[in-house]
DNA sequence: GTCTGAAAGCGACTGCTGTTCGCTTTTATT
DNA sequence: AATAAAAGCGAACAGCAGTCGCTTTCAGAC
């Protein structure tokens, strides 16, 4: 904010967030690809190209939301992934804190989503890369509950995917079948039948 | 092509499968967002407006082709579908050829749905409605398979969905595990365990 | 045979976009 | 008081999808 004076990292992070939290308002009414940089500028009461000394693309903006999420995501299942019961259990925990995740954020979650999938390409990749992290500890868990026996000897990450690409079109469908809690325990339901060792 | 005389639907519906056909080469080069009007009426050898008396928007060339292949994958599907066969062999078939059919456009049809992902909304929930009839085709098949005892008593559109939405990422993703067949194999299995009555 | 209306085709133009540039304002330091 | 550097800004830029008014062409009416 002052003219002169440098910001520190942590400043310029705060002001990023400040930013986007004045912003991400006209997102989730008009749509991010619907709303131009200089609507943004205005919303965020700066000026058009003092938003971009904050966020080098209009992409990143976006992507600063993603970041965000999937950080707090990504904790919550590191904090249960190291619980000492097994890891079929931890795993199932760790898809109820995804699943509650989704549906707290589900309005917000869901419209930035979509709006996601339009972005560049390379943007795209950013975000790819961000959802690896996360992709690999539940692959972990999958690994874990093959040693430990309960769960056939699948491909983790293949696993992995399945469990997070079949999750997220539930809380988006157009068509749906119940409330989004039922669906996803149902989606949940058939993926561990699927995985584990037959009894 | 004939300037003074009108075209007929079926001269119209040609052309329109001429000029995609010239073009695509340029989608799949070049990518689909990053080719502007211009340079595809170019490509097609016509002029910029002429465009436009074929597809109402850019978004409607891309829109064109899956409707193609879109036609062509739920044609083939309803013919297995009407198998004397058990329910569960008719959908493992539907989606064997599936799985075939992703792998033999693999490389333009990954290229091209990740374009499509950028359409705007309005064009994507066109596709969404050209997919739902594919959709309720396995939604069917499911349906019959619990009529007939060999599966669990699933929601059936949303093991479907899951089914579907659990394919795709298989030939899209970053970090394979094993060639497409493979990965595709396996995920089928692990949703067929899921899915079936336990023995 | 020629006139005419309507369709096919076209490139200049429009209004909008994300991004860049050159400038002003502010302030900590010298 | 002078300086340098950072923060902030709106005008300007290049490029885009889509539109408009015009030209060219020809089937059918007379």
């Amino acid at each position: 904010m002052p003219k002169g004076i440098r910001l520190t990292e942590e400043e310029q992070a705060n002001r990023r967030h400040e930013i986007f939290h004045k912003v991400v308002k006209v997102f989730l009414k008009k749509g991010f690809h619907e709303t131009s940089m200089r609507e943004i500028a205005e919303q965020a009461g700066i000026g058009k190209s003092t938003l971009y000394d904050y966020f080098k693309t209009k992409d990143e903006i976006l992507l600063y939301f993603f970041e965000d999420q999937l950080n707090d995501l990504t904790e919550a299942a590191q904090r249960i992934a190291l619980q000492n019961i097994p890891a079929d259990e931890r795993l199932r925990r760790v898809m109820k804190t995804h699943m509650e995740f989704l549906q707290a954020n589900k309005s917000s979650f869901m419209k930035l989503s979509l709006e996601a999938q339009r972005l560049k390409l390379e943007s795209q990749n950013e975000l790819q890369k961000k959802r690896h992290t996360y992709q690999d500890l539940i692959r972990g868990l999958v690994g874990e509950g093959i040693r430990e026996g309960t769960f056939r000897k699948v491909d983790p990450l293949l696993a992995a995917r399945m469990l997070i690409n079949t999750l997220l079109p539930v809380v988006f469908t157009s068509r749906p079948t119940g409330t989004a809690q039922e669906m996803m325990e149902e989606t949940m339901d058939i993926f561990f039948k699927g995985i584990e060792v037959c009894e």
